[in-house]
DNA sequence: GTGGTCTAGACCACT
DNA sequence: GTGGTCTAGACCACG
């Protein structure tokens, strides 16, 4: 299983497991009933501590994205599609909005902005 | 001089007024000379610190927005059309390309990307 | 010998299988003296760790309902019905006991936790 | 602000916190925007350590019961009157479900459960 | 002063 | 072996 942190960005460690899983969760590369590999492993491999690694579970586990049971490890929990679909959608509208409100202060139109989305998705 | 500054928004106080500050240059109801009041008259005014006050006008000093000179207050520096769209666009592009990287992990296009763009404008 | 465990049921797999073997106790599907299958078969045939089985026997041997002699397994204790009763009414009470602690702190009345009860006992 | 937690209960420390205020929310004891004492002062008082308040915060966070500002310290979050109502009922069934089970298993008739019920009840 | 995040190390329950 | 929980101590951002 592939997984990887950068700890230098401004992002939470625990987040970028969060946001890592789960994007693996929406392309189909991890499936319900899938096994997680141990966070003590996980957390060795990266370099991190295992709190962290239970940090971003605990998110995951709150979310309904995984299943934890003592002794056997954690795996996907079943997720229905449409709860998954809402989950994507808010990960990106929520940090939209805020960019959005400073936006419109700066005095961008819906065409500016669009066009620096444009600019910035193309660049990479 | 109009300010305000909603201290329940995820947005840290200090950003909220150097992106207030940073909006009238760019729109030019500041202009290059114009003086600041006082901190404390702010601070007092928005119900908010001194402290959170300082740090936002260190903040737009550090961008080169406004001058401090001992004794006689805090005025916009002479501003270069150039440098102030440069730091226009860098407001966007940064906490735009965090955005994208989450987005392209969860899978967006850049058109579905764009109609959020534009349901989250139009919505209000 | 008719036994099964839910691995993904929030209770551990050893209390269920303990549960189990009580609860025919109780019915009376199991009498003093019957003997109760080999650990290793049990494990293989619920797809369980020998350990897990060897913490149900464990526990049931704890609380007297069933002895183990070296050589040939283990089998139903010599029962006294008062001391089932005992037993059965405990493991009802201790659960109930924290739950109720825990209503009563979020102002359940006696009543409407009644009404809870037929509701979720009726359900299915 | 009252505040307790027994150590040596079962109910995990942050559990037991999370529950404290959920329950004062729901009595009305803590209404919307009620400051909560900072995380550190909380932990000395109780002598438990700031790690374990942050994470009953975190779970009452993300139960959208409390609202937390950096620099300002955290808050009862401005809750709907159904919100809380759905907590609390969750709250009290989910355990019951387990209860029923087991109880079912036993072979407790509904009657006879709710005649448990009564007694623990009225018993303190 | 506040809270958020991370580390290292320890104990207990479950498989 | 697994995960859950808790502690102590540290650094950084915000007010």
């Amino acid at each position: 299983m592939r997984l990887s942190v950068l700890p230098t960005s401004p992002i939470p460690v625990y987040r970028q497991l969060y946001e890592e899983i789960f994007s693996q969760v929406i392309s189909g590369e991890l499936k319900s009933g899938d096994p997680l590999p141990p966070i003590r492993t996980v957390a060795k491999e990266l370099g991190i501590g295992v709190i962290t690694v239970r940090t971003a579970w605990d998110a995951l586990e709150a979310d309904g994205l995984i299943v934890t049971r003592a002794g056997s490890g954690c795996s996907i929990a079943p997720v229905d599609r449409e709860r998954l679909d809402e989950l994507r959608r808010e990960a990106v509208s929520e940090p939209l909005k805020s960019l959005i409100v400073s936006a419109r202060k700066l005095g961008f139109t819906e065409e500016e902005l669009i066009r620096c989305v444009r600019d910035e998705m193309t660049r990479k």
